[in-house]
DNA sequence: ATTTTTGCAAACCATTTGCAGCTGG
DNA sequence: CCAGCTGCAAATGGTTTGCAAAAAT
C-alpha cells in the first residue's frame, strides 16, 4: 500500500524565474546578479535551508554575495510566493512553496530534519474549530516534533546546530 | 449545544508553588523571594505572555527583579512542568502547562492573542502519520492562523506590538 | 542619467552569560 | 559560613538598516 500521506503535484505554468522576474517588474524592481545567484542556488535543491544554509551553499557555488543581500532577497523570494518561511527555535527555515502543494511537517528533535506529509483531514479540523470559534481562518502549521527513523535507528548523526 | 472543542480540566495534587518548591529543593536551589514574586505574577493570570510582559508585570506589582532573574527563572519553570514554551515570531510565548490539558491554538493575525482549543482527532493524526513515517512522536504543535471574531467585526484594537 | 541595489559596518532585539557582591539555609 | 542567586553590563546570534559606492535600465 502507498503512503497515504505523500504530497500530491500541483502543475505550475511559469518557472521560478519567470516568476520571479514578474514580481520584480511589477514592482520597479531589477534582476541583478545577486539575485539570480541566489534564486539559482534556492531551486537547485529541495530541502529546507536557512539564510545562513544558503549564503555558505552560495559561496561554495564560488559566488560572492552578502549576507545582507541573501536576507533581503530572501524576503523578497517569499514575498512573491515562491518561498514559504517557518519559525524553527530561534531560525527562520524555508522551503519552497510555488509548485508545491499545502502540508505539513514531521520534526526530528534528534538530527532536526523536517520530512513533509500531507492530509486533508487537517483542512477539515480547521475549518470545524474556527467555525466554532467564529474565527477567520487563512492557514495552518502542523509539525508533530520526535525522532526519526534513521535517529531512532541508533544512528546518532548530528546535522546541524541545535535549532531549538 | 456545547463547544466541542472546549478545554477539559485536569486535576493536580500539588499547587504551582509546592510543585516548584519541590522542583527546586530535588536540585538543591533555592526559594528566593525573586522567584517567589515571578512564580505568583505567573500564575496570577492565565493569559499567554512572554518574558518582557512578565518583566513588566511583575515592576507594575511594584517588586524589583531584574531581566535576566526574569529569564532564567522562566527557563526552570518551563523545566519543572510548570510552564510550556511557544515560539510565535521571534518571540517566545508561555502558558500555564501544569493543571492544563494538552491543547492547540488559534492565532489571530490582528490582535495577536491567543486562542485555545481541545481536539482529539489530532493525536489520531499524529499517531497515523508518525507510524507511516516510523516517526516516534512525541508531541505536536497545531495552530491556526486567521482574524478572531471580534477583529473580523471592525473593531480593530491592537493588542500588543507585533509577534511575527 | 537616474534609480535601485549592494556591501560594509553598525544597529537591533530577544536572550544569555561572566562576574562581583548579596542572600538563603 | 558557603553554595547558590542576583544584578549589572557586556556578549551573543540571527536579522535589519544607514549610507556611500556600484550596477541596472
Amino acid at each position: 500500500m502507498e503512503n497515504s500521506f505523500a504530497l500530491r503535484k500541483v502543475e505550475v505554468s511559469l518557472s521560478p524565474q519567470e516568476r520571479f522576474e514578474e514580481y520584480l517588474q511589477s514592482r520597479g524592481k531589477r534582476m541583478t546578479h545577486q539575485r539570480r545567484v541566489i534564486l539559482e542556488t534556492v531551486f537547485a535543491q529541495h530541502e529546507h535551508f536557512d539564510a545562513d544554509g544558503l549564503w555558505e551553499m552560495v559561496q561554495q557555488a564560488g559566488h560572492q554575495v552578502s549576507r545582507p543581500t541573501v536576507y533581503r532577497t530572501l524576503n523578497e523570494l517569499e514575498d512573491c510566493g515562491l518561498l514559504r518561511r517557518m519559525q524553527l527555535g530561534n531560525r527562520r527555515v524555508y522551503e519552497h512553496d510555488y509548485g508545491y502543494p499545502d502540508h505539513d511537517h514531521l520534526y526530528c528533535e534528534r538530527c532536526h530534519k523536517l520530512f513533509e506529509f500531507q492530509c486533508e483531514e487537517l483542512e477539515r479540523i480547521r475549518e470545524a474549530v474556527a467555525r466554532e470559534y467564529q474565527f477567520r481562518a487563512n492557514g495552518h502549521r502542523f509539525i508533530i516534533t520526535g525522532v526519526c527513523a534513521q535517529c531512532s535507528q541508533g544512528r546518532r548523526r548530528p546535522r546541524r546546530l541545535e535549532l531549538v
